[in-house]
DNA sequence: GTGCGAATACTCGGATACCGCGTGTCCGAGTAAGTGAGG
DNA sequence: CCTCACTTACTCGGACACGCGGTATCCGAGTATTCGCAC
């Protein structure tokens, strides 16, 4: 159970796009280079990203890739799930009904949720919803606060000099 | 990110091996058919759950596996890691220090975690923490308030009848 | 009847295949900019 | 000088390989039971 390495990439783009104050798009070409990343890959990441509607794309030459709402309207947990997909991380099979116990133990009530499933969803819920508390914004700010000169170095990365 | 299937087999089997109330081990061949489990692929989870230390195993004819601590004292976090490896679901490869974005902006401090690092962390231990804060002697409380009849069935299914 | 040894049946444990998904790459469709000729 | 069509260069988007980890299986090492035989 290891997440995508996509989510990285991701949230990092996502930031750095927050960084500019204009509405040019940036091409894949510019922010794979802006961290060392494999060009085309990280494309396929981006398209997931415009496909759960948090960039846009702009086809053709000086096209690219920019922000399709503001920073502080796109949290962690839409850019997981963007790469992720936004399954379950646990699927319950309910094997509390098959087999010698399932058959046997049948006078149990099997339409409650199974208590497995309901104690790992809770986990699962802590976990989500701490990701949706926390922002593109907000994680930009932490950022900026310890690295000052990211803003500006992110632009001459993207051509805004 | 999806979670081993294995995790629901070993915490349904920790939970049942919670109902005997004697100190006989089960073999995988019963607890298998308990659920109608691939016999072969379970004993490959159990042998994980014994180097994990949840569970300890009988070699030899009428051996078999039983919990090694009282299921008050397994959580569900024991469970998960003994099964998935125990590694966390997010590994920062600080890209954040690559390419023309992470050289020029040098000046920063980056002796400080990564920010997206850290978020994910957050969410990460909210995840964990659930999970560790949930027994598997509480989980067989909750299973039981709803299917009183499992706790035979369970023996039943384990022989001791 | 009793004790002992071999045969037996059963179990865990690790070594061995199979398959799907994450990872990585490539080429085609489409668009804006640049260029040069004609009016 | 202005307009316009063509060429060019660049970009996104989806289709195409590769490798690793989860999934599933089988066989060997080891032990308690059971059976048979000698005493």
């Amino acid at each position: 159970m290891r997440m995508s390495q996509g989510v990285e990439w991701a949230v990092h783009t996502l930031i750095n796009l927050g960084c500019l104050d204009d509405d040019e798009p940036v091409s894949t070409t510019r922010l794979a280079s802006g961290h060392d990343l494999p060009r085309a890959y990280l494309n396929k990441q981006l398209q997931q990203l415009v496909k759960a509607g948090l960039l846009e794309s702009v086809p053709g030459a000086r096209g690219g890739f920019r922000l399709a709402r503001p920073p502080e309207a796109i949290t962690l947990l839409d850019a997981v799930d963007a790469i992720e997909g936004g399954g379950a991380l646990f699927r319950c099979t309910e094997i509390r009904q098959c087999g010698t116990i399932g058959a046997r133990g049948a006078g149990g009530d099997f339409s409650v949720a199974c208590a497995v499933k309901s104690s790992i969803g809770l986990a699962e819920r802590m976990w989500r919803e701490t990701l949706a508390g926390q922002t593109i914004a907000a994680i930009q700010a932490e950022a900026l606060a310890h690295a000052p000169g990211m803003a500006s170095a992110v632009r001459h990365a993207y051509g805004r000099d």
